[in-house]
DNA sequence: AGTTAATATTGACGTACGTCAATATAACTG
DNA sequence: CAGTTATATTGACGTACGTCAATATTAACT
């Protein structure tokens, strides 16, 4: 662990490294919008843990590229799973992406 | 709770409502950026639960007007807390603003 | 094959954000 | 009081992002 001379007192660097903080930041960015947030609380709160995207412009009230772009966002990240079922694509969350996020909270 | 009429089945909405998304969205913004969460996780890993901003533009390599913007922007939302003492500004991690976001990652 | 329906992709537009130089404010020091 | 130091604010610049219209793709159904 590197020290650094400051005007007050030496401190630790870095608790969390520069590249750690990068990737967390990407995650949380992802939930730094209220459609991609509804979108999880959807998926969270559905009968069977997945939802069809069909349902979703009509209940965000964005339009079905909007809808499409964020889902390929989470999805792309690993924060949902995406299963095509004949014309409909259904999702799932990946409850180990968000538990990620939520344990660097835990002890930042 | 309102109903919506889709082409698969009836969704309830909403699980959490467009505003508390909008709010809870706002705070991840924050968390959305890596030398916020690197203050962050300075403040938390510092030996008394505080630390001076003096160190802190050498430490991020950033310019200190920057640091500056991204500890009001924290402090503003009620993510850290701000004492002046002398020339010094002293940060604290407010723990409770911190906990509503992990614990909507807990139930989303 | 031709049609319809669900989803994905492309391209464009406006806005929000991170950054720094320059300047202002506030507080200690000699 | 003048000078110095820590922090805050202002203004400007480039980039990233959310959004939609238009189009492409894929799959079901006559």
């Amino acid at each position: 662990m590197e020290l650094i001379q400051t005007c007050c007192e030496p401190v630790l660097v870095e608790p969390i490294a520069a590249a750690e903080a990068e990737e967390l930041a990407g995650g949380f960015k992802l939930l730094a919008d209220p459609i991609r947030l509804r979108i999880i609380s959807l998926i969270a709160n559905s009968a069977n843990g997945e939802l069809c995207a069909c349902d979703l412009p009509a209940v965000l009230g964005r339009s079905q590229p909007t809808v499409s772009h964020h889902l390929s966002l989470l999805t792309e990240a690993g924060l949902l799973s995406r299963e095509k079922r004949g014309k409909w694509a259904w999702f799932r969350i990946d409850a180990d992406r968000l538990g990620v996020l939520r344990d660097a909270l835990s002890s930042p």
